[in-house]
DNA sequence: GCCAACGTTGGC
DNA sequence: GCCAACGTTGGC
């Protein structure tokens, strides 16, 4: 059974259309730093999970889209390697402490659905990115959530 | 740019 | 293992 997420990232970091850009719409969700996002990340995703792709820390904070997990989980490289600013001394090839999961771009919504939109919203209201306080860059979504912007999205369409 | 919330660090 | 200090996140 699938799980659904969604993913924080700062658009001026890596935006959605970023990914779309990549390589087989391809990347590396490379960064993590955060254990309990890292246990999701590690501990639960799946090839096949859905994402939602949420940017981050701009003026209209949205969901911008949607992608997929394309890959398990494994070793963040860029731990290791000390030229990355997300070097981790601590994370060693034998014993690694991050991880990350490859993503695919799958859709880029035309219009975001925005976080004061969110808040209106019987169901997605109760998403976990709108929580004060929410700092995760990994947080599981519900399948009821992840229905309702399936549904949004078409009617956008 | 402000600042509340949260996570991490390190002295004790 | 407590907790104060500090750094970071991210909405506003």
């Amino acid at each position: 059974m699938p799980h659904y997420w969604l993913m924080k990232s700062e658009p001026d970091c890596f935006s959605i259309q970023d990914l779309e850009a990549a390589p087989c719409k391809t990347s590396m969700w490379d960064g993590v730093r955060n254990y309990q996002a890292r246990n999701f990340l590690r501990d639960q995703m799946q090839i096949g999970d859905g994402i939602l792709f949420y940017h981050s820390n701009v003026k209209e904070p949205a969901i911008v889209g949607t992608a997929r997990v394309t890959s398990r989980p494994y070793p963040d490289p860029t731990a290791f390697d000390p030229s990355s600013e997300h070097f981790d001394p601590k994370s060693s090839l034998r014993n690694p402490r991050w991880f990350v999961v490859n993503v695919q771009h799958v859709l880029t919504f035309p219009s975001p659905l925005t976080r004061d939109f969110l808040k209106t919203h019987p169901v997605l209201c109760t998403m976990d990115v709108l929580k004060k306080g929410s700092r995760l860059s990994v947080l599981p979504v519900t399948e009821a959530q992840w229905k309702a912007i399936e549904m949004l999205c078409c009617a956008d369409g």
